[in-house]
DNA sequence: CGCTTACAGAACCGATTGGTTATGAATGGA
DNA sequence: TCCATTCATAACCAATCGGTTCTGTAAGCG
């Protein structure tokens, strides 16, 4: 996962309507209507929330009559998820520096 | 860790600059004109992104003379890493309906 | 004391974000 | 055919963001 995708994964996961969008589908697919109703905001608020989420990559959607379904797509979050764990032997409160260092010498060495 | 903490982190990291300044950090403390020196950028913008890296809990600060070093604290990160892992059932190609509700079913369930 | 270094803060700027209302396009149903 | 439903898009707006330059302050040093 590039530098680009990872800012608007994470840029997406950064709005609480979008979070809870994400857990909503983790639930199953959904439309438009049906999505928005626990929100206050209107209809086309959430269509662009949907929006952001579709370009991190972290829904897909699939027209059904004059309904538009979203579907989780989790694969940007494992690669999200995957890179915050380059920090995970940051990770508890105490490690002394042999750990540390192997650690560091386990991991693959990504940049950015 | 509650929602508005997680908007300031995710928000954090959706900024490469940021990341690098976090991947920087991560082999250990240093000062503001060393960090900024990768970057062609001023040093009053490196000074607000770490504030923001601050002000999500992703570094801490402390002054040595004239300078001011900063300081991974990665907690944040194991949180909102966590946060994601409740998708983690949703990772890999393949996963039939009961492996799915196995899955959930072993899952704590927080909302948001 | 006076100079320099290291940094933060203020003021400013253009671009982006997150919302709104109004409108239009496509589908399905009477 | 005509109407209703679902949704996206456009235009707009205030607030935030990411950068700038300029200035101020605190610490170290001659």
């Amino acid at each position: 996962m590039d530098s680009k995708q990872l800012d608007l994964v994470f840029a997406a996961l950064a709005d609480p309507t979008r979070r809870a969008l994400l857990a909503r589908l983790s639930e199953g697919d959904n439309c438009v209507a049906v999505l928005a109703e626990p929100f206050a905001m209107s209809q086309p608020a959430i269509s662009k929330h949907l929006k952001v989420l579709e370009n991190a990559g972290l829904i897909s959607r699939h027209s059904a009559g004059t309904s538009r379904f979203s579907h989780l797509e989790a694969e940007p979050l494992r690669e999200a998820t995957e890179y915050m764990e380059k920090y995970k032997r940051f990770w508890g409160a105490k490690f002394d520096k042999l750990d540390a260092a192997l650690a560091a010498y386990q991991e693959e060495n990504t940049d950015d």
